[in-house]
DNA sequence: TTATTAATTGCAATCGATTGCAATTTTTTT
DNA sequence: AAAAAAATTGCAATCGATTGCAATTAATAA
């Protein structure tokens, strides 16, 4: 491996200084325009790489953003990623991707090592298991941009981008009562987690505005991986409902193929309900009625709202705090609709 | 924002060098263990923070390993990346993620970054217009150790973790054949990629060793996504088929779907087989058959490989290049198991 | 008590690019 | 031709941690 050429190399060759060389490369008009070529040349020649490390040192910013996932293996989490790559890229900001696993212990780790490598931003989904944020002051304490998205706590006064998981919830279990579902068994996930937390909350809301009672034997919280879910679905059957709002597409498919298994008909003895519109809802049988999820258009906007944040900062002028909602949209599909249930003359085919 | 503290602040409080700092934080045994404690109170109490740029600039290393991506979005990409993740954490590497967006322009972008920021080690998946790896150059002049996986270039001199697609392709096709399928199409995606290639050539050998007639009407390439599948599909329909195998489940799902529309049935008219056992391949109906793509144990190859390779270099050692092929495993589901094809009799229930 | 060895600590250079300020040269204006 | 303005270029410090080599001090052996 030969010696990495420096801009001190070019500089000797073509006796200027590196003051110049620096310049040149960056294309500073301070510099005559023959003398730039001559560089940009000689650089071009030498095999010249730019060392970004030295730079950012000098520079004291890294033009990257940190990004804290709970969990990288999932296509929501890839339609983030590819948002904030969308906004990030053409910018010519890197991102820095860790994932915590779920655990407040990894988030920790990462927010230290991300403090260490001095991005100039973070984006966070908080860990299933992070409650509280104290372990982000290092954060705080520097004035680092900092985004929370999808998985925030509530409360914490910083910027965060959310979607009305209030609405959908809402949405949902209007749509299932207009379907004529009085017994809406809603099977979700950790309830200290705002999505679920608020989902659940428009489902009450819906329930209530409704008039359909509200009965807690209902409502079950599992992981909704495939074992807890189909244990949760299982034992859900012994309270007789006519409908499932599962909060998760993955778990609602779960939930259909085990009514299919048990002889029922969906929709027509139960009707099923999802949440993010995943790929798989419209590719089962059959298709699943959900609440579109925009992941992309969320990585958009939190790193929109970030890199807002870093050029503020960068003028000194100070970052207001604030929360960005975004509007889900419901996706009726047939896992949903009742055909009988219709006022006018059911028309099949 | 207050300046950050650096070991020489830490230094100077306590009355000993930056050197004896700079050790003492890295736990080094030449410093004694009681002034070793006071310099971590000390930077405890102050908040430092270690800064990863000056010290990677130094050192000449940035345990960071650089990954190139040809699609973030999807269900294999993130699975590679959670494999890469769970080898490279523990050995306290971090990864820089870029992708290309199937373009080798953007490839080379991402390739010149990588160098800037003076990575440790590159791991690729080629895009699919990246037809030659020219653009590698700077990284194989300064031996920065590179790991090609799945989409690699033939004949390329480097090292690669690939899957058996060959196998693949062969095990899918003799169990159509088995099946008792005679017109088995095959709508794959661009033959310039070796996996696409390597199945085909797969599915051809199988025809031959069992005497079925290669029909080149039979074959079809297209990009895999929903509209030119559909169309695709709908095309290959006049030529009368027994089987799709489809080496995409994306594709496959969507080829059940229309044949469903058209009112084949599945598998008993038409057999249906995918490729990658995506998880949607066992929610849909009914549930398909397909290869086993290990996307996690393929990003663990690859990245243990680029890791061994990294501290070969640092010894001075020379590295040889080799690939590793990963076997694949076939899954059958319903989508190809003609019941009423075996020889014994049929059992319905 | 002196010679050796071991344990601690520090000096100063180094990694490579950037930048405020000043110096020099060239061009334009009077 | 002298003065003023503009265009170029360079000096030297800086970013913060690391490390080879040397120096000092403490502990042990002779």
């Amino acid at each position: 491996m030969q010696k990495e050429i420096t801009i001190y190399d070019i500089a000797e060759r073509l006796g200027v200084s590196a003051t110049t060389v620096s310049r040149a490369l960056n294309d500073n008009p301070r510099i005559n325009k023959k003398t730039r070529e001559k560089i940009h040349a000689l650089a071009q020649e030498l095999g010249y790489r730019h060392n970004t490390l030295a730079a950012n040192l000098r520079k004291q910013q890294t033009k990257t953003i940190g990004v804290i996932l709970h969990e990288v293996n999932s296509y929501f989490a890839t339609s983030v990623l590819a948002g904030i790559e969308k906004v990030t890229t053409p910018e010519h900001f890197d991102i820095l991707i860790t994932h915590s696993a779920e655990t407040a212990e990894r988030e920790k780790a990462n927010v230290k090592n991300l403090i260490n490598k001095r991005v100039d931003g973070i984006i966070v989904s908080l860990a299933m298991h992070s409650h509280e944020i104290e372990h982000f002051s290092p954060v705080f304490e520097r004035e680092v941009p900092l985004v929370f998205f999808d998985r925030v706590l509530q409360g914490a006064d910083c910027t965060k981008v959310v979607i009305d998981n209030y609405q959908g919830g809402y949405d949902a279990t209007r749509h299932l009562i207009g379907q004529g579902c009085k017994r809406i068994a809603h099977i979700t996930g950790d309830l200290d987690l705002n999505v679920y937390m608020d989902r659940f909350k428009g489902y009450q809301k819906a329930l209530k505005d409704h008039k359909v009672k509200f009965d807690k034997e209902l409502v079950k919280v599992c992981g909704l991986n495939k074992a807890e879910t189909t244990q949760a679905v299982t034992e859900m059957l012994e309270h007789k409902p006519d409908a499932f709002f599962i909060p998760s597409d993955f778990a609602a498919a779960v939930c259909i193929e085990i009514l299919h298994n048990k002889g029922f008909n969906v929709p027509q003895d139960i009707a099923v309900f999802g949440f993010n519109n995943d790929m798989l809802s419209d590719l089962i049988t059959p298709k699943l009625s959900t609440i579109d999820y925009p992941g992309f258009l969320m990585g958009e906007m939190a790193a929109k709202t970030l890199i807002e944040q870093i050029k503020l900062r960068r003028k000194n002028k100070n970052v207001k705090d604030h929360t960005i909602v975004i509007p889900t949209e419901i996706i009726l599909r047939e896992s949903s609709i009742r055909k009988k249930a219709k006022k006018t003359a059911a028309k099949k085919k």
